[in-house]
DNA sequence: CTGGTACCGTAACAGTTGTTACGAGACGGA
DNA sequence: TCCGTCTCGTAACAACTGTTACGGTACCAG
């Protein structure tokens, strides 16, 4: 693994484990398990860093989202696996979802974060959008593309605030009861 | 207005015009006109500060939201009115989230706000929940609140972070279709 | 006018921050 | 073996952090 790589990795531990206020250039290189010298070696400053973890966190879950679409049985089914992946439903998805609520909240102090996470996220709503065409709902195709992402983010967000109030089953029945209400559901028939 | 409602508001704008970041004492001070030696009078410390911003945010928007649900003709109107104003619509609503954002960010690193994030929460979720119940919708109440309310505070973080992409609009035809499609909108029959 | 008290601005403290400079050491070709 | 280069740990820097201590000043009872 690159150091890029693990620093950024870092990071997230980081983050996730101390909050946006902790994150430190020490307190990454002592997570990644070396000093300030290969950081800063690596990367010219500080906020270079947080982009590039920042790109990372959505390259990994692109590619995890890739995967999960093209296992799919159908459109519904990988529209369904998609947003099932935005859950917080585990350790390692709740700490993904804090992470990115750090990244979110450290972008109001910085723009080049600003313009990372509006690409990013527009890609994931067109990618949504895109499933969500192919399986026809009955409403505007648009506005049930905003509905499912804003839920699943808004439960991930929660569901990393407070695990035990948002338990995987009840994240998954809000989820498959969306679906169904939005005739999006993967038996035919639109109820489920 | 007390000197401590005036610096938390300060609190309210460093953390949506700065960032979590830049919320220093310092930096509060001057958003409410005065020094550090008044804030650290006021507060035993930055965390107590902290507490008293966010404690205060949420009792301004319960008493929001109570005026609004007094106000409505049916349990309905009540439920729509109160999810539309979690919405980010206007340069004030997008300031809340993003200061609602910013203290959940910093909540990560500090047990109390974790506390009360929980608290406040949940509370916001029963009181949803009450009003989703009145209304009788076909599914599981339950899962009903939690898909609404995770729908709108995830809207809202999204249209924080990216305005133009989210014009109010867009977010109130997510929040109509959604209600639409649990079978809880206004004019009866569950169709819009 | 006098004394005291509560308020709060000023200035300092030690610790931490991002960043820079320097030097040791590993590695690889000649 | 020797020398250059590239990597990265060490240590320092100024700036900034939360917090504390001190001093002045406004106010008020007597």
């Amino acid at each position: 693994m690159p150091h890029e790589e693990r620093l950024s990795k870092a990071v997230w531990d980081v983050l996730a484990e101390q909050g946006l206020e902790r994150l430190t250039i020490r307190a990454v290189a002592a997570a990644a398990g070396c000093t300030t010298g290969l950081v800063m070696h690596r990367f010219p400053n500080r906020r270079a860093l947080l982009r590039h973890a920042r790109q990372l966190l959505h390259e990994t879950t692109k590619a995890r989202v890739e995967t999960l679409e093209a296992a799919a049985a159908s459109p519904r089914a990988a529209l369904r696996a998609i947003l099932h992946q935005g859950l917080a439903l585990d350790p390692q998805t709740v700490a993904e979802s804090t992470v990115w609520l750090g990244f979110l909240a450290a972008a109001v102090a910085d723009e080049e974060l600003t313009d990372l996470h509006r690409v990013n996220s527009r890609a994931w709503r067109t990618r949504v959008g895109r499933l969500v065409e192919t399986c026809g709902p009955p409403q505007d195709p648009a506005t049930v593309t905003v509905a499912l992402i804003a839920m699943v983010e808004g439960a991930a967000a929660f569901a990393a605030a407070d695990p035990s109030a948002y338990p995987p089953a009840v994240q998954e029945a809000m989820l498959d009861s969306a679906l169904a209400a939005f005739g999006l559901s993967e038996d035919p028939g639109g109820r489920r």
